[in-house]
DNA sequence: GTCAATAAGATTGTTGACAATCCTACACTC
DNA sequence: GAGTGTAGGATTGTCAACAATCTTATTGAC
């Protein structure tokens, strides 16, 4: 039989897939979420190695499960997994951790415009207000800006939320993960997070107005100016 | 002891990986590449379930190579896999193509102002006249509008491969190997394919004279009229 | 006839053992 | 002393068997 056009969004299999979440995570997945944390926390240094015999001894399991949670976390390139020779934390070259930065760039913009663009973006505002409200806190506060990066990826975790795009989304995640510890760098010193939180204030206007053109400009400015920062404190060392 | 600033980027254990790619694919590398065939010409359909037992019997290996064949599938999202139940063809909803092919229009444009404004853009456009060449032949022509498709994909590997961006062109590569059928669908008329020729030349034009804001919006303006035409044909059927 | 409970089969998840390859240290040559 | 070759250990790759879970077919009640 012939299938039409009509079927070429055929019936999912597992309909019900889509909106339950699994109750209990894998095994695969539990340890992947451990060996992450420890790279997103620096206790994982990038170039390590990870043997996957260590990591099944501290978890009492076998090396299946682990190898698997190699791949997982290979997939939201935190490790680097080369044949014969094992998995790594990924490390970046300076020329990588800016093509990973434009990458943000251009896609927190779409998203930041979409979101300035939609209907439902009042009902967002509050939330967003509070946590840029914070962030003048820590900027006002002067000192070390102790929670500022922690506020900022609290930002983006409700802007994420809010994108009806989850593709979208799911790859902001995994981008801005990857570039945890250089967004950290990017955002070390005062003046840099003046410069931060004004974009933050310019997107909390833009989103207020519907905006989408404002909301987009913002985001990228944010984001390149973060990159700046960022390559200028790598390339001195 | 406390390391300064200036390790943050760490010396790579396998320095040379950059370079040299692996002679003999691995295993499990060898029977993705295989499925991962089979779906694009859709010999494997939207939401068929592929069983690792089948896989394993006809390759001659056990399931376990066949379980991370399927793990790298998963990586570029062509195929999904469920706790318990196994991995099927990536199924696609109307909503997630339209915001896979929002995506794909970003970073496009991103892709393409980068070239047009890159000093190396000369020494590419020999190879894309001869290839948009083909494209308006095809055109002109008429009739079904044969190896259309496929001279847009060896374009788009052209480009993926003149972007000194090497994660912005892994992306692209796999949501446009995530979308293929759906590009396919949104130039099936000869009336689209004249207009998806006429961003293509607008972008010839754009690179020859260095003009990256033009380049981009003909990138985004191809990709967007794709997207529609592709949209529109889904939801009549 | 429809629905729910149950049992059998099918399929994925995990394990431990073995094979293949890679890395390191050491001896040897020049 | 520098470089090369070679063993030994360490590590990843693959396999086959077993356990846990899911799917399907059958039976029975209403």
């Amino acid at each position: 039989m012939v299938r039409a056009m009509a079927t070429v969004i055929e019936a999912r299999a597992f309909p019900e897939a889509r909106a339950a979440a699994p109750l209990t995570r894998s095994l695969p997945e539990q340890i992947a979420a451990q060996v992450s944390r420890r790279i997103a926390s620096g206790a994982y240094g990038p170039g390590q190695r990870i043997l996957e015999q260590a990591i099944a001894a501290e978890f009492a399991v076998s090396r299946g499960p682990v190898r698997e949670a190699l791949r997982l976390l290979e997939k939201d390139g935190l490790v680097t997994i080369l044949p014969r020779r094992g998995a790594q934390v990924t490390s970046l070259s300076v020329d990588e951790v800016r093509e990973i930065f434009e990458i943000r760039a251009v896609l927190n913009g779409l998203r930041d415009r979409r979101i300035a663009e939609s209907p439902a973006r009042l009902a967002l505002l509050p939330a967003i207000e509070a946590e840029v409200g914070t962030l003048a806190r820590v900027v006002r506060e002067g000192g070390e800006g102790a929670g500022y990066v922690e506020t900022v990826f609290e930002l983006n975790r409700l802007l994420n939320e809010a994108t009806t795009n989850k593709r979208l989304s799911s790859i902001l995640d995994s981008l801005a993960l990857q570039t945890l510890r250089y967004s950290r760098l990017g955002l070390s010193t005062p003046e840099r997070r003046r410069q931060s939180l004004k974009h933050w204030q310019q997107l909390v206007r833009a989103i207020r107005e519907g905006d989408g053109e404002a909301a987009q400009e913002a985001a990228e400015k944010r984001v390149r100016d973060s990159r700046d920062a960022a390559i200028k404190l790598l390339q001195k060392a």
